[in-house]
DNA sequence: GTCTGTGCAAATTGTTTGCACGCAA
DNA sequence: TTGCGTGCAAACAATTTGCACAGAC
């Protein structure tokens, strides 16, 4: 990392964080992993910087859950999936969402459709052998 | 209201408030709109009213919306809007949300799906003109 | 010197829980 | 007399904010 950065590195460390998982942690989670590497970053500059990213349009967030948000840095409407059994939020990149949802959405409504959330719930393949 | 169901007279007026209502409220909206009728009802009543509800199944969670549950008595899946202006949740209700989904997703990721929800955010009508 | 990013602790907010009371079976 | 629904207040957990400090410009 460049001394440039020097000023920004938690920062970076933060969005860095979020690009390279795909987990879709929550702010907490995203502390945890840090602060193996950074050791003093505080779970207040974690927030800060989440919510920044999501006023900047570089994260969104993807769903809030067992009460905390969870947060994506792919920017593209995908399919997401939610295991109620273990939190778990993953892609389902197989699955495509079909562009003309958002003008049909538009159309329909009368609104200014600014973003598109397929989400689905259940258990994972984990859970599902669990569970009964 | 018959007598038998004094018991439950709040029970049922939150189940009922939900059914009546199309804002998918959250428990203290649903709490201020009782509290006419029910002046000493309790936030503590509504919310464990409806996790019993939700357990129950006869109320789902749309989404979280400014860090508050807002739920729904719809319990077929449907479209739902959210107005990141005034924080309003509505139904699309002119919008089919496709059968094959779910089973094209329980395919493609091996999971068990319980639940699918598509959700556009965007500005309403009323907030797409206030705001540029 | 000014501005910005941060740690820390306190505050805020949505939600849950423990306890006591009152009514129904 | 046992159980359930409730109000109230306290507890909790996720998130936000005020303040002081350090480093970048």
């Amino acid at each position: 990392m460049e001394a440039a950065t020097k000023q920004f590195r938690k920062r970076n460390a933060i969005l860095a964080c979020l690009q390279r998982t795909h987990n879709h942690p929550s702010a907490e989670m995203v502390y945890d992993m840090l602060r193996q590497e950074y050791p003093d970053i505080s779970l207040a500059t974690v927030y800060r910087n989440l919510a920044r990213f999501k006023s900047q349009g570089l994260v969104n967030s993807v769903a809030t859950v067992g009460g905390a948000e969870r947060f994506d840095a792919v920017m593209a409407p995908h399919v997401h999936f939610i295991c109620t059994g273990c939190d778990a939020v993953m892609d389902l990149p197989q699955m495509e969402l079909p562009q003309s949802l958002r003008a049909e959405a538009e159309r329909t409504s009368g609104c200014c459709v600014q973003d598109c959330r397929l989400t689905f719930t259940g258990l994972c393949e984990r859970c599902k052998t669990r569970n009964p």
